[in-house]
DNA sequence: CTGATATCAGGTGAACTGAAATCA
DNA sequence: CTGATTTCAGTTAACCTGATATCA
């Protein structure tokens, strides 16, 4: 399993390359640093951020389905989701056919927010894929979508 | 700027695509649960596990160079070592030509601890690939670098 | 009764800022 | 003196488990 023949230069201490999972989780912490540094200013977080754009794609979820979709916790995302509420950028309101459960909106401040944050999001996404030709983009998203779903079986868009 | 032809339907809040950034973002969510189910019953924690792989390619490197690799900062990355290294998993030596500095070794525990992981990592990550093709896996990682390299300017070894 | 949802309580690992000491 | 490294102290956001109440 293990090839042998060493034929770089390097240390030889393991010269074999990234495993994909590492290579991965290094653009993703480029991507978390880089949208940090763009989203403090605007007085959230990375991970409320993307519970708001969630919310923008799926309003009036509840707070266990959006827990589902970010892999976290009922407890966890119930936390977050308060947060957010007293900062203003959601609401909770009442399911008429199911009281047990709680629908999640985005107020009209935190769709003013993502729409803030818009121009600069999309600027980053572009920095990122400058490299790469139109087909590699296709290609991209195709492939981390497949990838995602052999992970879990779920869409990335939560069905 | 927000187009308004509902052609789906579904709620026709934003019917466009979710962003190349969070399609990363939850690829990369996916594997951190994955890895941490695995990682678990070994008694360290996804960024543990990761520091130790850099260090199994990198070794000697200060704490300094481990904290600007993970884009945390010296203050994080000196308290997650003194956490490998009260376990047992790596060792701090001093640098003889620089006395301010304190280079880091995986132990042999740390060394075996990767080996023990290693079948179950490499199967994960072959389960994320599965439906992939050779080309689609190759060009997968090009395209990762890439990205990678476009928001930070520096090379996924950290050179 | 069972299962899903929400929430409270308590706790932890991981990150931050600020400040200080050491040393090239 | 400047800059890099390490480390101490305090704080925070984000996550967990466990327990409880509600409701279809």
């Amino acid at each position: 399993m293990r090839k042998s023949d060493s034929e770089t230069e390097t240390v030889a201490l393991v010269n074999e390359p990234p495993t994909m999972l590492y290579v991965v989780k290094q653009l993703e912490l480029a991507v978390r640093v880089r949208l940090d540094e763009l989203l403090k200013p605007m007085g959230i977080t990375v991970l409320q951020y993307t519970a708001l754009t969630v919310l923008a794609r799926r309003d009036g979820a509840s707070s266990a389905e959006l827990a589902r979709n970010s892999f976290v916790t009922a407890q966890t995302m119930g936390e977050m989701v308060t947060n957010l509420e007293s900062k203003g950028f959601v609401a909770r309101r009442a399911d008429t056919s199911n009281r047990r459960r709680i629908l999640i909106d985005l107020s009209d401040a935190g769709r003013l927010l993502l729409e803030r944050c818009d121009v600069d999001v999309r600027a980053l996404e572009e920095r990122m894929l400058a490299g790469l030709s139109d087909d590699q983009r296709i290609g991209l998203r195709e492939v981390l979508v497949e990838c995602r779903r052999a992970l879990c079986g779920t869409a990335v868009n939560g069905s």
